[in-house]
DNA sequence: CATGGTATCTGACTTTAGTCAGACACTTCC
DNA sequence: GGAAGTGTCTGACTAAAGTCAGATACCATG
């Protein structure tokens, strides 16, 4: 059989089920059962509230009763009360509980570990897992306004600049570029959009303002693992949706013809070519749309 | 969190333990439990020797037995002696039996045909799932003596021109090589060697012989997904030990230097480097190797 | 404050999965 | 040919997972 595309992703299939269930094997070696160890996880990750673990769990509601009773009878977790609503309950862990918590965690955690240090190029399995991870959750992109000094926003940015760096023929020096002030992309005065998927960043984008009716967009990047999936027009979208927010009539951006996918999704969007606006050596291209 | 390493792993390992999970729930709508169904496709897929699905899906024996019973009474196996061990026994599919596993076959074939499908680059897609599943089960790669114009020797080979076609400057044109006959690495003249990891083709060598003391090795190739896992060495390796068996003293093999890992890869192997002995345009370095 | 709806709990189940010791027929090796 | 080992089957179990029909307490609405 040649490797047709249904048999290789059914050869990956295999392959991860395999990986799976050796977890699921590791995790009853600490001696309480599945349900019981994946309800502690689900306590520990979240919130605790019992209806969005058994949501998430998909878990009848007897059972999850059970499971939350025996738990709590090992003194692991504490119920209380939901503050806003008597009826539904929310679970916590007990310090003895953080410690299986974490010794839970601890098993998942070395396995990756020696999954990756036994690979010679850690960075390109995880950039495999990126990808596969989110074709198969394309639903759960989430899009939020962060700071753009927080840790997952220097991320996006740190990528942007090492994707620039490869792209221009030049290089890329961000001491040269006008590097915008962190506080000009922050609220009231701009704003910082970030778009997740179950915690890991895949795109960003900075809209730059200084109080008046004119704004800049800047660092629009998405992760190589996350494209074609329309976040960039998603993120463009919602930082129009923010200015507008903020009373911004008028919208910037500049860009460079090495980047032609930027290019055409600014086109496709309504933005316009204008003459140049600055003298950043970096860009070639620039770009107004009127809100 | 910035995404470190380890938190990427387990975005990833969160998202297919929800898809295996999925997949698992759509195989329990044909009405029979997981067990049962993994047994029932597991001898659809190999060779229905009890022992090796037994290995296989890790069962107790007492399980496997009455589970192989009950698919024997709703006719959908029937089981014959092993012809060379009467103590052993081979389940086969009866047609009705074919039938329940193409239902199952056609449930795992549309979500990956639907995943695939919904992907703007299944192509990416599917090489980062080879990668994934290659880092998960590294011990699987056999290396086995095949055709050259098999399947999935064809697919390694028009993986490989591909390849010196992006590499080489001047492309690549196969037409212009002295592209051997098959005929020369069949036995007993050469050989053709195939690595494959559960059916997916992930590298090749050939081993060119006229029938003399001396030989040329062709055809070294590693696919991109498993690069680093010392495949070329196995391969490498391999192909001396068939050529001794040939009774062949002298391997010889052109290359090109801007292959520089193939480069390496023979000067750490004792090959050592020699005039040009052919006029094919596109070699311009050329080893030989005493056995 | 009555009504319908919701979140959880309880008890009484069934099904599935997994374990273990022993039986039996056969093979392998001395 | 006998001893030791192997592959499967059987019966008797336990544990875990999952189901279902109330019961109970609470919330939202008119």
């Amino acid at each position: 059989m040649p490797p047709d595309s249904v048999s290789r992703f059914r050869r990956f299939a295999r392959a991860v089920t395999t990986e799976v269930g050796a977890l699921d094997q590791s995790f009853l070696g600490r001696g309480r059962p599945l349900g019981a160890a994946r309800v502690l996880n689900a306590i520990g990750q979240g919130t605790g509230d019992v209806a969005e673990i058994r949501a998430y769990l998909r878990l009848d509601s007897g059972l999850m009763s059970r499971l939350l009773r025996g738990l709590e009878g090992e003194g692991l977790i504490e119920m209380q009360p939901h503050p806003e609503d008597a009826r539904r309950r929310i679970a916590a862990l007990t310090p003895a509980g953080r410690r299986e918590f974490d010794a839970y965690e601890t098993l998942s955690n070395d396995r990756a570990r020696a999954l990756l240090a036994r690979h010679p190029d850690p960075e390109a399995l995880l950039a495999a897992m990126d990808m596969v991870a989110t074709a198969l959750s394309p639903d759960s992109v989430r899009l939020s306004e962060s700071d753009p000094r927080s840790p997952e926003a220097r991320y996006c940015l740190g990528e942007y600049y090492a994707e620039l760096a490869r792209r221009f023929d030049t290089g890329f020096d961000v001491s040269l570029s006008r590097d915008p002030e962190a506080g000009d992309m922050v609220r009231p005065r701009g704003s910082f959009l970030l778009a997740q998927s179950d915690g890991l960043p895949l795109g960003c984008v900075g809209l730059k303002g200084q109080g008046g009716a004119v704004a800049e967009v800047k660092r629009l990047w998405v992760s190589p693992s996350a494209r074609g999936l329309g976040l960039a027009r998603r993120l463009m979208a919602a930082v129009e949706s923010v200015a507008q927010d903020l009373g911004i009539a008028t919208l910037r951006l500049d860009t460079n013809s090495a980047l032609p996918e930027a290019v055409a999704l600014y086109r496709r969007s309504g933005w316009h070519e204008i003459p140049r606006f600055n003298d950043d050596p970096y860009p070639d291209i620039f770009f107004e749309k009127s809100l």
